[in-house]
DNA sequence: AACGATAGCAACCGCGGCGCC
DNA sequence: TGGCGCCGCGGTTGCTATCGT
């Protein structure tokens, strides 16, 4: 038994998507949901597979998606995520509001993976390139507590992913009344993704954690209510208001500053896995990278060449010497965390 | 100005997972 | 319970724009 194609081909156009098909793709998602991707090209009036006419609305036509250049936030993030999780691009997706897989992927194979290889770093492992050799010993173990927790992540990302998705088919297949399912106002109220509410959330929750550290000060709410996660994006959702958490601070940064994001067994289990030099060696990683980040923030037009806060990362001349740092800092906090004795808690 | 090399990105392809019957 | 169909993911391709010679 073969696998049938996903459409007959015969008659169906390729290639690049002309206005008046974006058009036509629009107007009949906006009207009716995306429903049967198979079924909708029919439907629409498109000479199109409905494998591409996904693929169109996902990755460019989808109205609450980002384009344009990536913040050096969100590379963080996406080097981050990518050591975390490797090629599993719509996980990272779901901790990036607003941008795509695949715009993700692309980024990281034009972009991040060269900058890395320039710096001697394997894009793969995320280790410098010689250590790789040394990888049979101590390193191997610290490989594995890394994968350890990055399964953990992974499952749970991967639970948030399906809510993502459930919650995104909800508001597409269940067509409004009104003429715009995806403005923000029609959008239905949703459980927030699993890592972004602490309180409730049953998970080691790692990026979490460092995404409060990386919180910025201009992001955070002055009336105490709590504070936003801004991925440079004014609509994030990544948020926290439901109880009075300051923001964390470079300096102060702890387990206990960690505490609201990560279950009390699993910040006992991070703790005594990693030796206690897991806080401290975020500690370490964060700290260039966040004032960078901050005099980075003092504009917002980050492509107006002539504001003078705004360092170019391709040209900076510390980036070398900042990119060093963090990844010397990523490289001992990996070093440093001993290989969980404990099997992983039951949360 | 012309041509080749390279970069960037949109789109395609094939596979695996999941749900339904 | 197994077959089937659909959807989504990740890898890859190919086109276009830009840069360098």
């Amino acid at each position: 038994m073969g696998r049938s194609p996903c459409c007959d081909k015969v008659g169906l156009k390729k290639g690049p998507w002309t206005s008046e098909e974006d058009q036509k793709l629009l107007a009949y998602i906006e009207k009716h949901g995306h429903g049967s991707w198979r079924a909708l090209p029919n439907k629409a009036g498109l000479q199109r597979c409905g494998k591409s006419c996904r693929l169109r609305w996902t990755n460019y036509l989808r109205p609450d998606i980002k384009r344009g250049k990536f913040s050096m936030q969100e590379e963080q993030s996406i080097i981050q995520l990518h050591a975390l999780l490797g090629n599993r691009w719509s996980a990272i997706a779901t901790h990036l509001p607003k941008r795509t897989d695949n715009e993700i992927k692309n980024y990281w194979n034009t972009h991040l993976k060269k900058r890395l290889a320039k710096m001697g770093i394997d894009p793969i492992t995320h280790k410098p390139k010689s250590d790789n050799l040394s990888s049979a010993d101590g390193h191997s173990k610290c490989s594995a507590n890394l994968n350890h927790m990055a399964q953990w992540e992974s499952a749970r990302l991967e639970a948030e992913a399906r809510l993502v998705r459930e919650s995104k088919l909800r508001s597409t297949t269940i067509p409004s009344n009104t003429t715009n399912t995806f403005t923000p106002k029609n959008q239905p109220q949703l459980p927030p993704p699993v890592s972004m509410t602490p309180a409730a959330s049953p998970c080691l929750d790692v990026l979490s954690a460092l995404q409060g550290v990386w919180a910025k000060p201009s992001a955070i709410n002055g009336q105490g209510r709590g504070y936003t996660i801004d991925l440079e994006s004014p609509t994030s959702t990544l948020s926290f208001s439901d109880n009075n958490m300051m923001a964390p601070t470079i300096s102060s940064f702890s387990m206990d500053t960690a505490a609201p994001f990560v279950s009390t067994e699993a910040s006992s289990w991070l703790s005594e896995s990693s030796g206690g030099d897991f806080a401290a060696g975020f500690t370490g990683m964060l700290s260039d990278e966040a004032n960078e980040q901050n005099s980075a923030d003092r504009c917002e037009d980050s492509d107006n060449a002539e504001c003078g806060s705004c360092v170019d990362v391709e040209e900076s001349e510390g980036e070398e010497d900042d990119n060093k740092n963090y990844w010397s800092s990523i490289l001992n906090l990996v070093n440093s965390s001993s290989p969980p004795n404990s099997p992983p808690p039951v949360f």
